[in-house]
DNA sequence: AGGGCTTAGTGCATTAATTCACAAAGTTAA
DNA sequence: TTAACTTTGTGAATTAATGCACTAAGCCCT
């Protein structure tokens, strides 16, 4: 009733922002200043109303008869998914996976340096790369007080994440990124996303074998929309 | 009206399928024989009617006041899933990401092994990681004929990741995992799913603020359900 | 063989997401 | 100033997903 019910935005409409964002980022470097919401629609492969309503939850930031300035809806952007500061991010598991995350640039350049990486394992501990020590999993508490790390990345085993999360938890990280194939058990005020490789390739292995069934003469791909958590 | 109408099962569902295979999975391990859908349900995380629901669609394969078998129940989202046999991917993009994926026994533990890599840079090409040699991304097409390839994986920068695409469709791919923070044009007949590493942290720091406004309390975290494609 | 207990399957109400379609607001040009 | 044109913002319709709550089935015990 008052205006102090914060924004509420769907999830749906969540998940997309930040694609909207890459995009916008590749016009600006384009040079592009301004842009419709028929053309956002194309450039992201969804319908041009949902663009509008999508962006319409952040408030009313377009020009009608013109459209949307692209620096400043940018701005807008960022601002609602929090992206105006740097969030610290550790990897947990130093395996294959974690120590490409740890090198992997596309975390930094989104504004999530990745500050610590950890392990369990006596023969990692103490390692480095990319200019990162391997930690102690069981340093965790103090790693993520001094380093002031908000998200936690699990790579580990499916056996260890479990145990990767509680020391998370313990450690006060409210927000994970998990890619074990695991349903992890947290309370229901943490955040939980998981990335499991082997279910997006599940799920591509059902339509290709639809396309196969119904002799190429399938239905459409999936859609564009994003993947979660808990 | 003929029971030639495909089984049309919901997105959504399909998208859960091979989160209930993974718990299966971890049932018949620990010799689990039956379960039941509040059983599985509460290892989901999900509703007892959805996982009802969504094993439904598969066909009537519970027993009433007993519940579902572990084995039995396995096959059936295996073969709706199309996992009753292997299918082959390539990996397009021999940095980081590509190297770990390669290697990621992940892949393999599911169905999916990886049976090449490619690269467009010559430096990269005729390196060896983990028992594959960098081939030529220009050799795409015999490679993918020669080793029976359906599913072509993208880990080439952005900028790349389009005509790494091209070079896919072009091999006679109809299924791509994509990792580059791009929205590919591609047919509607060609699945593609986007895993955007830097989409996941951005939805996380964007609950990770609210509860940072709203001074903790804030709703839960998102629901587990998954994420797209074009 | 019958009653009580358990649990799958599903119709239906509810909620969420998408899309349509149009009015409101702005631009441009004569 | 006015008319033609563009494009946003949004109410309303539609479609999809979720979850309740009940019925139908099967098991087990006495």
């Amino acid at each position: 009733m008052t205006q102090l019910q914060r924004r509420k935005i769907p999830d749906a409409a969540i998940a997309r922002l930040p694609i909207y964002l890459q995009i916008l980022n590749n016009l600006a470097a384009t040079n592009v200043l301004r842009f419709s919401s028929d053309e956002l629609a194309a450039l992201a492969g969804v319908n041009a109303a949902k663009v509008r309503k999508d962006l319409s939850y952040l408030g009313s930031y377009g020009t009608r008869g013109v459209g949307y300035e692209v620096t400043y809806l940018t701005h807008q952007i960022k601002r609602e998914l929090g992206l105006m500061r740097e969030w610290n991010v550790v990897v947990v598991g130093a395996g294959n996976l974690g120590c490409a995350l740890a090198k992997f640039d596309g975390f930094l350049s989104r504004g999530f340096p990745v500050v610590a990486i950890v392990d369990n394992d006596p023969k990692k501990i103490g390692r480095t790369t990319s200019s990162l020590t391997v930690g102690d999993v069981n340093d965790l508490k103090n790693i993520v007080r001094d380093e002031k790390i908000s998200i936690g990345v699990i790579t580990t085993s499916s056996a260890a994440s479990q145990a990767a999360a509680d020391s998370l938890l313990d450690a006060g990280i409210t927000s994970i990124l998990n890619f074990a194939p695991v349903v992890l058990s947290t309370p229901s005020s943490v955040s939980v996303r998981n990335v499991d490789l082997g279910v997006e390739l599940q799920i591509l292995s059902y339509f290709e074998q639809m396309r196969f069934e119904t002799g190429g003469k399938s239905e459409n791909a999936p859609q564009l929309n994003t993947a979660g958590a808990r």
